[in-house]
Parts: structure tokens; C-alpha cells; sequence
DNA sequence: CGCTTTCGCTACGGGTCGTAGCGTAACTGT
DNA sequence: ACAGTTACGCTACGACCCGTAGCGAAAGCG
């Protein structure tokens, strides 16, 4: 989320902290309108209401810009308790498949991997920013089930953390292939029969037609 | 795979094939070495050793092109029989995590993604070069599974339909989310826990150990 | 009230875009 | 063999965006 700045100095006049919120608004805008490749960042600030230049003082160009304006997208991203680790795992498909939804979203995220394919640092920003911000829930959801007596306890912490990446990866990666990708729509059912597969196993959801309608 | 010619007309100079070959290979050596956004079509066309109005004649612009270039990068899928359905997805994962691991894979296919999002044209590009030429896998992987025994048969081929494109978004969801977004690597070990995941669910996986090495 | 940093503005050279125009090359049908 | 048709290579063009530099003014701090 940070812009960039190493370390906020004592002196000297500080940066506007409107000019950030209206300048990373004014980023969504504009990857809604006009998508990644059209994206200029003089466009941005204009929309924004500030100079170029205060854009290239905070952020090193585009990449990092839209990966923070993308980020906070994320921010909305809840796990009430919905009573069982199935009713978890549907309502959080559905909600990420809304922020998804967004044109913002889809062009900005996808956008910023692409770039990430050959700039380390982006990849680490991408890593810390929006990666870490989305696993929380799994391991909100994966402790509230353990407690449940739906998922067993895991002792060692390397392989705690080695599931939670795995199920992270299938859940998010399975949401973002089906929309993106496939492009075909992410609704209730489809959450359901992915909650079912994740639980149960292909064969297993097989056995219980709750998928098919 | 196609350009983007309607109909090869039967007058006239034909088009060279093998200027398509070298543009689609030019396409794929220049997104290793610049990525998706310093990719220009001015570029491809000279390492190609062909003229770029050359290449406005056959692909409307940079998306088409790089669509076209990636799709053929998925060709070399194949899924030899190993046996078991465990060892047949283990198999797939692995080799599509090796087609990951290419930049010009990488950067090119999410950028088309990307600029997907804005362009309905491109998304239907997208899903029938890319999206069916990966799918066929799993339909193949299933009815071998099937023969097995190892999964059941579905009569309603609309529900078939529905488990075929359900599985192809977990498996290839996770793996591209695990290689570009999570940044993390696709190993042997990473496929087997994500095969017990599949097969077994997520409860029946933490039960047999094995993916915990 | 000095010091420091940010901000808005203007201007600049450099690069890419996508297209138009022309002469030539390649293939087809009569 | 010849006319018809299409693809090709080449050059040139205006339009746009990039990222930076330089300036005076504004906003905090000691």
C-alpha cells in the first residue's frame, strides 16, 4: 500500500495523503475506461487533479502504481462465520469473484503479473501487497474449522503452512482461471461444486449430486 | 492458430507460411527478452526478417498476435497413460508447470489475459486456441479414469460437462496462481499434495501424509 | 524567520504507433 | 503467354506518450 518512500522525513513540507487516495482512485478509474494498455500515467494524474511529476516522485512508474490501486481492492475481502467450513469457503468464492468482477480488477491485476513475469521486485511487491493480504482468510477459515472438529490439527508448522498455501492456491487460482481465463461466470452452483470437490475429493462430489441442481 | 484470415482466397499471391512461422517465433523470442509492454510490433517484425505491414495485414494488433504465438506453446501437452489417475494429474501438473516456467509464457499469456478484459473478441481468442486446446486433457484423463474404475460415470453430458470444466480450472487455476501470483515453485512434492487435495479432499488429504515428504 | 521538501507547471528529445502509397513478386485462369 | 489479383518490402508521415529537467511557490519544522 505504501508508495514507495523509504523513510518519512522530519522536515520539509509532507506529502498530501489526499493527493495518494485521489491518485490511486483515479488509477481504477482509468483501468476501467481504458484497460492496461491504454493506462497513461499523465492521463492518471490529470484525473487525479495533480502534476505528472508528483506521480513520478512516489511511484516508479506503472507497474507499482496499479498493483497498489489494486490491492486496496482486496481490503473488502471478510470471512463471517457462516456455521460450517463449506458455507466459509462458498461465501468467500462468491465475494472474490465479485472484486473480480470489476473491471479494475481484472485488467489491473492481470496486468501487473504479466509485467511480474520479468521484474523481480514487482513480483515481490505483488507477493506482499495483495498474496499476504488474500491468505489471511484462509487461515481464519482453516483455524475456524479446526475448531469445529472439520479439519484436523496440524503439528508441525511447515506442513500447516504448506496446506494453507496449497488450498490458498487452488481456491484463488481455480476463481481467477474460471473468471479470467475460461471466462465463464463464477455463481453460486459452480461455488458449490468447487466447495464440494475441495471437501470430498472428485469422486466423492460425485457421490453427492448437490452440484448438479 | 489462424491469423485471422476469413477465407484463403484461390487468386492472387497465397501468403507465406513460412513468414507465419517466423513471426510467431520472432513473437515468442522477443516476449523472453522484452516482456509484454516493451514488445513492439516494429521489433517482432525484424527479427522476423519481414516488413511490419506485413504483419498488420494478418493480426489486427500486439494482443491477436501474442495470443496466437502462446497457443502454441500448450501443443506439446501430452498425457501419457501412468496408470493411475493420481499419477496421470501428478503428470499433467508437472508439465504444464514447465510451460509455466517459460517468460514467454509467463508475460505473454497474462498480458493477453489482461487486455481480455476489455475486448470480448480477444476473451473468445483466448478460450478457443487456449482455454479447449488444454481442456481435451481432462476430458482424456477422465474417461481413462473412468475405465479404471477410479470415477464414476455421468449420464446428463451437461453435468459431464460441467465436472470436465470444474477440474480444468482447479488444476490449471492452481498451478498458474501458484507459479505467477503466489511466486512460489511447482514441484514434484507440490503436485502430489495437490493430486491427495483433488482426489481425496482436504480432510482425506491431511489423513495420508505423503505430500508431507 | 531560515531550512527543507513537496507541488504545479512548462518544455523537451526520444520512441512507438498504425496507415498510406508505391513498385515488385508470386500465383491463377483462360 | 498474358492479364488479373493478391501479398510483399520499403519509405515516410502525423500523432501520441514517455520520463526528466528546471523553475517559482507552498507548506511544514526548529
Amino acid at each position: 500500500m505504501q508508495s514507495r518512500t523509504p523513510a518519512p522525513r522530519a522536515t520539509g513540507r509532507p506529502r498530501s495523503a489526499a493527493a495518494d487516495a485521489a491518485i490511486l482512485a483515479a488509477t481504477r478509474a482509468a483501468l476501467v475506461e481504458l484497460g492496461w494498455s491504454r493506462l497513461t500515467l499523465s492521463d492518471v494524474a490529470f484525473r487525479a487533479g495533480v502534476a505528472k511529476t508528483t506521480l513520478y516522485r512516489r511511484w516508479a512508474g506503472k507497474n507499482e502504481l496499479v498493483v497498489d490501486a489494486v490491492a486496496e481492492l482486496f481490503d473488502e475481502l471478510e470471512l463471517p462465520d457462516r456455521g460450517s467450513l463449506a458455507a466459509d469457503v462458498e461465501g468467500v468464492v462468491l465475494q472474490f469473484a465479485a472484486i473480480l468482477d470489476r473491471p479494475e480488477a481484472r485488467s489491473g491485476l492481470m496486468g501487473a503479473v504479466a509485467e511480474a513475469a520479468r521484474d523481480d521486485v514487482l513480483r515481490e511487491r505483488i507477493r506482499a501487497s495483495i498474496v499476504e493480504r488474500q491468505k489471511r482468510l484462509v487461515v481464519e477459515g482453516r483455524a475456524r474449522a479446526q475448531e469445529r472438529g472439520e479439519l484436523p490439527y496440524e503439528e508441525d508448522p511447515r506442513t500447516a503452512a504448506r496446506t494453507v498455501d496449497l488450498i490458498f492456491d487452488l481456491v484463488a487460482g481455480a476463481v481467477v482461471h474460471r473468471a479470467l481465463v475460461s471466462s465463464e461466470p463464477v455463481d453460486a452452483d459452480w461455488a458449490v461444486s468447487l466447495t464440494q470437490v475441495l471437501l470430498l475429493g472428485i469422486a466423492g462430489a460425485a457421490q453427492n449430486p448437490a452440484g448438479s441442481v
